[in-house]
RNA sequence: GGGUUGGUGGUCUAGACUGGUUAUGACGUCGCCUUCACACGGCGAAGGUCCCAGGUUCAAAUCCUGGCCAACCCA
């Protein structure tokens, strides 16, 4: 869909594996390069065909603003699972989308230009619109690309564009076909600032200031003729000017105070009004003074009381938020305006007995956080609410990472109230294909092969109306909601559309339907989650993906949300300016999926020390093995032909090959990171790469060159997922200078087997006579004379000897000639515990008084009133030598240093 | 108001499903060491009532109940 910023800077990486290494990494001359000439080579291009496929239903990110730290997360994460099976053998399909059609790119557009849509046609208005996202998406795809996101940039789409338009026509044909949509009017949940139609998810509460004011009510009439003196009651509202739309007032039945009214009827100041009163137990008796009218329609309640007690119906606001000719005097005003108005009205007349200061919540449009109301309206209705059950086992059957999130889903489900209303008043979203007969009203839908469809601009498939005959048809105006579009992305990536001849639904890539992975943030579970499920259920009557991965938000470093009003957001181009995208890619891993995490500072300097790291490590083994043929490591050297320290390496990185290979299938990053890390660092650099360093400076060995090169090569791929761009330069300099390592095959465990307990043993013994040397101020390369290990350390002597610069080491099996004390005995609690129960304290004890004793391999305590087995404890020994030289104690071994 | 999730050294975090007595790692702090890839390094040290209170159990960071606090979702 766009073009890099800078197509051609592809030199700067043609490498010769003669020259060394630069002294120092420098991500800023390295990233952008790999990053154009992944873009202009179409390195992540998916290659159709093949027998494994792995798909990514990307969220199109709405176009309303720049680049966030969520789109940098989600991004992120998808790019590991992208990378990781790319190499892990599937031919990944990682498409991208703008959500560019609705309301908050119309809001943009007037933000952007200072314009209001209702100052132009619909037409010059949606091309006003094009203008503004096309722009925004050209900048957000090149920030997108500087993130080394392994997107297909053949495979984009935007969902304003004519195939998705098509797509979400056909769509709305089939489920109308179905039955499953339909239109009336009815109470609607009403912006009168987008003056449009939303839906119940695109309200949400804010608390807001306000004033609640009494309000004398005339009493005409009691329900029981009772208590005649009584000429008033107290009506407490924070919404005076819905009076003219009063038709009720409610008293809770538990209310004994004012039973007496129910049955009666009252008169609404000002407007003058008779309603009745009525019980219903929806009054919330705390607020207030118990007593509350009834409007059409303050609230949601309101609307349930207008269809249980089937109430009469009085509209005094109208689409635009102003009054209609209902409230009398106060016609043509605004809500606020008008409420000021009646409320000095009902002060002058004596009805206004108290205002007070009140905050309560409030429901509010998500877009532009202006009240809504709640109007009569003809609208389109996707029918869920008949469905919920199915809809929640559906859910059921993908597996959530984590699994807790289904419980969202559920819950969501669950609270679901309102059937989905899919219309909106607005300009620039995709047109109803509909038609309706000017004379009977009767609908006409567009031919599917004719889509997409503008019914203003477009004439209806028929002449005249197969209902009535009249030859007259009015357009349908309304355009979809954004969300009818949006939870088509698993079909707009499987190339769904209707096929005339068949006449059937097909897809153009059937392969990738369902969707392997559906990632997204855990605040759009009801949002894009719940309706691509419905939708996509409803037309393929398959659950449209295999496994949902939720993310939690990025939070700041105090773990407080980021938003514009606290000033607390950090712009991704903040970060890209000072830290490697490598680095900032080192911090997102180490989230785990479905927690939020907090930005920090010091991660990202972490990150950029792992790759220097890896850098100079790099450089080394590039230095080591100067004069070697680098492709024997990808070939497999026979156990045999091995030195043990060298076996023993690989087979530990063979150990942690399987498991990163686990890790990431599960998309546990955090712990694939980590376990990479502290292998890499540790056991690599710390250990092995200095004992390696010390056998080829002795002399050139074969085993040591291939081992070196074998484990280097295999940690450049286990990186390349997370750190792509460093991983891509190391591989051209030392490897391959042509192919891409992102194309290269994830490493298998190459089988080594190896005394892995000697090993541990020698690393004990290597760390022990570091410890030594540094704590006597010895250098590290100090020589020491001799040294004799007892323990066992199989064939590791001398990589001991060559890497602590030992002239003469000496391994003995069994104990040394020291003097031995037993200061203790440990228990095994989880033997102990079950067999001898409650006694277990006054072993516990017994032993602490030192009333044990070892007889045949058993421990005899408390004067032989508990014996335990040999493997149910262990003794505790405090070691003196007295001989010559020094005794260092390991958990495995007793070392000497003579 | 209802629900969900979480609360572990100064900070972030592992461990919790499957209970076992010495709670993981990183960052930060302090001390020592220029050492031939790397001081963005190495070695070492200090630092924890595992939110609180009960309960179950021989044994609880872990399981159960209640509370407090925080975030999110829904009213």
């Amino acid at each position: 869909m766009s073009e890099t910023q800078n197509p051609s800077s592809e030199e700067q990486s043609t490498n010769d594996t003669e020259q060394d290494l630069s002294g120092e990494y420098d991500p800023r001359a390295v990233e952008p390069g790999w990053q154009d000439r992944w873009v202009s080579e179409g390195t992540y291009a998916y290659q159709g065909g093949a027998d494994t496929q792995y798909s990514i239903d990307t969220p199109p990110p709405t176009v309303s603003g720049d680049l966030h730290m969520g789109h940098l997360y989600g991004l992120t994460l998808q790019d590991f699972v992208a990378r990781f099976r790319r190499m892990d053998g599937d031919d990944v399909y990682f498409p991208f989308g703008y959500d560019d059609n609705g309301i908050a790119s119309e809001r943009l557009t007037e933000r952007e230009l200072g314009i209001n849509h209702s100052d132009y046609t619909r037409r010059e208005f949606q091309e006003k619109c094009r203008v503004v996202c096309r722009e925004y998406e050209d900048s957000f795809t090149s920030d997108v690309q500087s993130l080394a996101i392994s997107i297909d940039w053949n495979a984009t789409y935007k969902t304003i564009e004519p195939r998705v338009q098509r797509i979400s026509q056909l769509s709305f044909l089939d489920l109308y076909e179905q039955g499953r949509e339909y239109r009336r009017r009815a109470p609607t949940i009403w912006c009168p600032d987008c003056e449009t139609a939303i839906s119940q998810v695109e309200q949400e509460d804010e608390q807001k200031d306000t004033t609640f004011n009494d309000i004398a009510f005339e009493l005409l009439e009691t329900g029981n003729e009772s208590d005649p003196d009584q000429e008033t009651f107290t009506i407490s509202t924070t919404r005076p000017e819905l009076l003219p739309a009063c038709v009720s007032v409610f008293v809770h039945p538990d209310d004994d105070e004012n039973q007496h009214l129910v049955g009666g009827t009252a008169r609404v100041p000002i407007f003058g009004q008779e309603v009745p009163i009525l019980e219903d137990e929806r009054v919330d008796m705390e607020t207030g003074s118990g007593l509350v009218m009834c409007c059409t329609f303050g609230d949601q309640t309101d609307i349930e009381w207008y269809q249980a007690h089937d109430l009469a119906l009085r509209i005094a606001i109208d689409e635009s938020g102003t009054m209609t000719d209902l409230a009398g005097a106060y016609e043509g005003l605004s809500t606020h305006d008008a409420r000021e108005r009646i409320l000095a009205d009902l002060d002058e007349s004596g009805a206004l007995l108290e205002s007070r200061e009140h905050t309560h919540a409030v429901q509010v449009h998500e877009r532009c956080h202006h009240e809504v109301e709640y109007l009569v309206t003809e609208q389109w209705y996707v029918e869920i609410l008949d469905k919920k059950e199915e809809y929640l086992e559906a859910g059921r059957q993908m597996n959530w990472h984590p699994e807790k999130m289904f419980t969202r889903y559920k819950n969501w489900i669950d609270g679901l109230e309102w059937d989905w209303c899919i219309s909106r008043q607005r300009d620039s979203g995709i047109p109803f294909p509909v038609w309706y007969c000017s004379d009977c009203d009767n609908t006409i839908l567009a031919d599917r092969e004719s889509l997409p469809v503008d019914p203003i601009e477009d004439e209806p498939p028929v002449d005249i109306c197969p209902e009535c005959g009249h030859d007259e048809f009015a357009p349908e105006e309304d355009v979809f909601d954004t969300w009818a579009t949006s939870s088509l992305t698993p079909l707009v990536n499987a190339g769904w559309d209707w096929n005339d001849e068949t006449r059937e639904f097909e897809m153009s890539r059937s392969e990738l339907y369902p969707m392997n992975l559906r990632p997204q943030g855990h605040d759009i579970i009801s949002f894009w989650l719940f309706h691509t499920l419905v939708k996509c259920y409803e037309h393929t009557g398959e659950v449209p993906f295999e496994d949902v991965i939720i993310h939690g938000m990025v939070l700041d470093e105090n773990r407080e949300a980021m938003s514009k009003s606290k000033g607390n957001v950090i712009p991704p181009s903040d970060v890209m300016a000072e830290y490697p995208i490598d680095a900032t890619r080192y911090w997102t891993a180490s989230a785990s999926i479905g927690d939020d995490f907090p930005f920090r500072e010091n991660a990202l300097e972490a990150g950029e020390r792992l790759l220097q790291k890896l850098w100079n490590a790099s450089r080394l083994v590039d230095q080591l093995t100067a004069g070697v043929d680098r492709s024997i490591a990808q070939e497999q050297m026979p156990g045999e032909e091995l030195a043990d320290i060298d076996r023993w390496f690989l087979a530990q990185l063979d150990a942690t090959v399987e498991s990163l290979t686990d890790r990431f299938r599960s998309y546990e990053f955090a712990k694939a990171r980590d376990e990479l890390r502290t292998f890499f660092w540790s056991s690599f650099c710390d250990d092995y790469l200095e004992i390696a360093k010390q056998r080829l400076a002795d002399g050139s060995s074969a085993s040591t060159e291939f081992a070196l090169l074998r484990a280097h090569h295999t940690f450049l791929k286990l990186w390349a997922p997370l750190l792509p761009h460093i991983t891509e330069e190391l591989y051209h300099h030392l490897y391959d200078a042509e192919e891409s390592l992102h194309l290269t095959e994830w490493p298998e465990p190459a089988g080594y087997d190896a005394d892995l307990a000697a090993g541990e043993t020698a690393m004990e013994v290597i760390g022990a006579l570091r410890r030594y040397k540094t704590e006597s101020g010895l250098a590290l390369n100090e020589p020491l004379d001799e040294v004799h290990v007892y323990g066992h350390i199989g064939g590791f002597a001398d990589a001991i000897a060559d890497v602590m610069h030992v002239g003469h080491i000496e391994t003995f099996e069994d104990e040394p000639d020291i003097t031995t004390e037993i200061s203790g005995v440990d228990l095994e609690y989880s033997l102990v515990g079950p067999a001898f129960g409650s006694d277990v304290g006054a072993i516990d004890s017994a032993i602490d008084e030192g009333a044990f004793d070892v007889v045949d391999d058993r421990l005899v305590v408390a004067d032989g009133e508990f014996e335990l087995d040999d493997e149910m404890f262990e003794l505790e020994k405090s070691r003196t030598y007295s001989g010559e030289g020094e005794l260092l104690e390991t958990d495995s071994a007793v070392v000497i240093v003579k």
